[in-house]
DNA sequence: ATTTATGCAAACGTTTTGCATGTGT
DNA sequence: ACACATGCAAAACGTTTGCATAAAT
């Protein structure tokens, strides 16, 4: 489940792979995907999104350079609006994982949070109820309910990075 | 504790308002705070660290209007310069509250977390071992530790808002 | 006298936008 | 034919930096 951030190259996890296996085959599937949630399947879209699919987190500009290296000529702007459609139409997920740039992974249908390595900026997937109890103590201790459809992003040391 | 984020006055919730108290009258005591943290008092920043002292979380730009409302003059580089060497000298606290830009609130000695309210953007403090049992679950489900140092945001609903 | 901070302006990295051209339906 | 997506260039945003001047020790 972690990914070593340097490497971006974290093995898709999480079941819910069709679209992600659609997307990486890259053929007709993944189109009928983008056309399925309103979009026009153009050959960047399917590109970013065989990007994301092969990518645990990426930030805008990996998907920028990997489009590039497959499919020859992509714009930045082209990159940011299709990623910003995938995360409208719910294929992708946007997530701030405080590194002053936005990373996105492919949707997979579940929520979940993350905790992120301060040392080597490895990401983990935290199933959503994990934080069952701490919304109850919260709410008591402030009176605040945490978001339901909220993301949280957790500080830690992965296993590799916390030798003590 | 909460802090209606638009109108940014909310009063000093925690204890440890030593300097809190000595920023905000601005005289002797809040230069000698800065000296002793190695720090030259210069008017801009005993302005900065008033500016701090009396609105909870505020943004760079903030402090910025803020100053120069008080004192005339002051450079964005200048203040963006002060909370750099406050937050060295751990009077400052720089926290990402997840708006894009970074915020900025008097450090009071007690570590805490931060819920924000995503309709209005209050903040309220949570303690930081209310993260205790989170610790333990995060660790057994993934193997990574929480940072001991980090700080969490978590976005919520505030009470105010929160009207089902 | 020496060190350190300031103001100004210019740069930075990330993301967004306007607009003409090109592509999918 | 039409709506929509793209590329390009330029701008926006928050933040940082180089450098000469000014203020604190």
């Amino acid at each position: 489940v972690t990914e070593p951030s340097t490497s971006h190259h974290d093995r898709d996890a999480a079941p819910g792979g069709a679209i992600a296996a659609a997307a990486r085959r890259g053929g007709e599937d993944a189109a009928a995907v983008l056309r399925r949630a309103g979009l026009r399947p153009t050959p960047q879209r399917l590109t970013v999104l065989r990007v994301l699919a092969s990518h645990g987190h990426v930030t805008a500009d990996e998907v920028l350079e990997e489009s590039r290296a497959a499919t020859g000529v992509i714009d930045q702007s082209t990159v940011y609006r299709a990623l910003e459609a995938l995360a409208a139409a719910g294929l992708a997920l946007a997530t701030d994982l405080g590194a002053g740039r936005m990373h996105y992974e492919l949707a997979r249908g579940h929520r979940h949070h993350h905790v992120v390595c301060r040392r080597c900026g490895a990401v983990a997937h935290l199933h959503d109820d994990i934080l069952i109890p701490l919304a109850l103590r919260v709410a008591t201790a402030t009176g605040f309910r945490l978001s339901p459809d909220g993301e949280v992003v957790l500080p830690g040391v992965c296993p590799a990075c916390g030798a003590d």
